[in-house]
RNA sequence: CGGGGCGUAGCGCAGUCCGGUUAGCGCACCGCGUUUGGGACGCGGGGGUCGGAGGUUCGAAUCCUCUCGCCCCGACCA
């Protein structure tokens, strides 16, 4: 490609509202522009790298028996309507009528599509297991896109599917694809650690979230050095202190005016924020039948610990759980600032106890009213709750359920996942197969993806210097940057249609610009290699070949640029597949 | 949805508080000339519904009302 004739051109200033570097660089390269809030259109050279990530993907999807097929983007509501979830999800799916005022929604997904596919196309055992995949829009209203193309609403997914006859067959891709995901990531230069993550609503028995590590990411995770236990923050389990023994003492009500917090109460009475209990007010939307039901839930955990409100919400099966508002609270009879399991008067109020605070003798909690607390609060004697279970956070510092050891807290990026979705969709749409007994089963499914834009700038993120971006030459829009200096013009034509030739893609740099600029423009661009020609170099009947990533500069006679090149490339590439291993799996 | 910020040329910004020439600067762009190994220089140019609508005023980028868009934090996230 000759850059006289590209499309797009390089910014010196990146706009304002690029905040996270690798959207800065992205942005100021010429890779992508915005058209409105988490929409983005990919220029030539993004679109080049994005076609390279997905060759990996498909390479890799076809190496564990992946068909790639290809899965419409628009749906008829009546089969999100089949599997509910035309009504389970909210204003993140966009839907719209067609002109005969049909229903129809823009894809946030194609689980449907594929068991509908699975219920017309797979009667019988003999017809699985099966892989297929698509690369295809995805349309999410997400209330909140940010970051360039970390989290964007419109964006291009490698998802699979994958459809089995049993348990066994699942488990099967499904490893299966843990490895896959950790060759592509690899094989994309791209750093990655697999996490467990929640199954949530989705029903699903076990689901793997694959994070890159930085600071920019929105996903908590919680990471053991000891024994190696990673998880992300809404699932992570710790090993809990010990709950102080002793004798139960009498229930007292003690006077507390103005104290609100577990902190301000732990200093009025001189006692730990551990001796304490923590009310927690939440408003969970519940199916009932066929209606939605709003009910409070009271959630008590230690007060020196924070409330994991996914546990809760999968405790309690809820489809929704967001913080009660005051009125709400008010309305079950209990005061914000002094609530208390004991003596809830609302019978409809949901209980929920952490196993700690079962265990825990003696804590202090509130009194119901305004301005007291209790003194001695112990659970079985006091009170009881509907639930008692896991609902306390894990935190920077809590030891590991694993080996005890303290867990330490990291941000990442979700770039990938696979789920054992198990037969929600498949029972739903009635995707039966009869088994070696003639008996009718329903196939069971697992789904699995990776969003290749938000791949693509964990990249950058994850590659690049104050100069620009330094791509690892798999994903690379081009191999080489052709810089042609002054005098140059004519061997570096030569050399263009040379490498060319030889499978080499070359961005080859015309213009009429000064070197300032064209080093500048490579640097940012971040190609791999350079080769640069100009007449102090031709004086000595060479050019100049330079790594991105490295500083040195090296001048090679004319006649050996072509092997140079193609020597280094060679060697990238070399790097980037012997970090393909067997990765363990220990679950 | 809650909180905060910002909309002036392709990009970065000044001007807005305190209304008053023809709306300005840097980069980018076009022409000519000089320059040419790390974002050159001179001269000459082109490009603006000041996000939009309504209002106040002799006069609005500037004041008022409404509205749209974008960014950040939080909530949310199959």
């Amino acid at each position: 490609m000759k850059m006289t004739q590209m499309f797009g051109q390089t910014l010196r200033d990146a706009p304002a509202d690029a905040e996270v570097v690798s959207h800065q660089l992205l942005v100021r390269a010429g890779y992508i522009r915005q058209l409105g809030a988490g929409i983005y259109t990919l220029m030539p050279l993004a679109k080049r790298t994005t076609d390279k990530l997905e060759n990996v993907m498909r390479d890799e999807m076809n190496a564990i028996g992946g068909q790639e097929i290809f899965m419409p983007v628009v749906h008829p509501a009546d089969l999100w309507k089949e599997t509910n979830r035309w009504y389970e999800i909210g204003d993140e799916m966009s839907r719209f009528q067609d002109k005969n005022d049909r229903d129809m929604v823009l894809a946030m997904t194609h689980e449907e599509v594929v068991a509908d596919l699975t219920r017309k196309d797979v009667q019988s055992y003999r017809q699985l297991p099966r892989l297929i995949y698509h690369l295809q829009t995805k349309w999410r209203d997400d209330p909140r896109p940010r970051a360039g193309l970390i989290r964007v609403r419109e964006f291009t997914m490698k998802d699979s599917y994958s459809l089995d006859a049993d348990e066994a067959g699942l488990d099967k891709q499904y490893r299966a694809h843990y490895q896959a995901y950790f060759n592509i990531f690899r094989r994309c230069g791209l750093p990655a650690v697999a996490v467990l993550s929640d199954v949530g609503m989705m029903g699903g028995s076990m689901a793997h979230e694959y994070m890159y590590l930085t600071p920019i990411g929105e996903d908590t995770l919680l990471i053991c050095d000891g024994c190696g236990y990673m998880a992300n923050r809404q699932i992570a389990k710790f090993r809990k202190p010990e709950a102080a023994g002793g004798e139960a003492a009498a229930l007292e009500k003690v006077a507390t005016p103005g104290v609100t917090t577990i902190q301000a109460l732990a200093e009025f009475l001189n006692v730990t924020a551990a001796q304490t209990a923590k009310a927690v007010f939440m408003t969970g939307t519940f199916r009932e039948g066929d209606a939605d039901v709003q009910r409070l839930v009271f959630a008590v955990v230690r007060g020196d610990m924070e409330l994991n409100d996914t546990k809760l919400a999968n405790a309690i099966k809820s489809k929704e759980l967001r913080p009660a508002h005051e009125e709400e609270i008010r309305a079950a009879g209990a005061v914000a600032g002094y609530a208390s399991p004991v003596g809830l008067k609302n019978q409809d109020v949901l209980v929920v106890v952490d196993d700690l605070v079962k265990d825990s003798v003696n804590l202090v909690a509130g009194a119901n009213e305004a301005g007291f607390h209790l003194l001695n609060t112990n659970y079985g004697r006091d009170y009881e709750a509907a639930i008692v279970t896991d609902i306390a956070a894990a935190e920077e510092g809590s030891a590991c359920a694993n080996c005890g050891q303290p867990l330490g807290v990291r941000r990442g990026v979700e770039v990938g996942n696979i789920f054992k979705l198990g037969t929600k969709y498949t029972k739903a749409l009635g995707a039966h197969f009869l088994d070696k007994d003639g008996k009718e089963q329903d196939v069971i499914m697992g789904s699995y993806g990776i969003g290749s834009g938000r791949l693509l700038q964990c990249i950058v993120e994850e590659h690049h210097d104050d100069k620009g971006i330094i791509w690892p030459i798999s994903v690379a829009p081009y191999h080489v940057h052709l810089v042609a200096l002054r005098g140059g013009d004519e061997v570096a034509s030569k050399l263009y249609a040379d490498l060319t030739a030889r499978g080499v893609e070359v961005l080859y740099d015309d213009r009429e610009e000064s070197p300032g600029v064209k080093f500048n423009d490579a640097d940012l661009i971040g190609l791999p290699l350079r080769v640069t020609v100009s007449e102090r170099t031709l004086k000595e009947n060479a050019v100049e070949f330079k790594l991105r990533r490295e500083a040195d500069r090296a001048v090679v006679p004319i006649e050996q640029a072509l092997e140079t090149v193609l020597q280094a490339k060679q060697m990238l590439e070399d790097e980037l597949l012997a970090t393909l291993q067997p990765v363990e799996m220990d679950f």
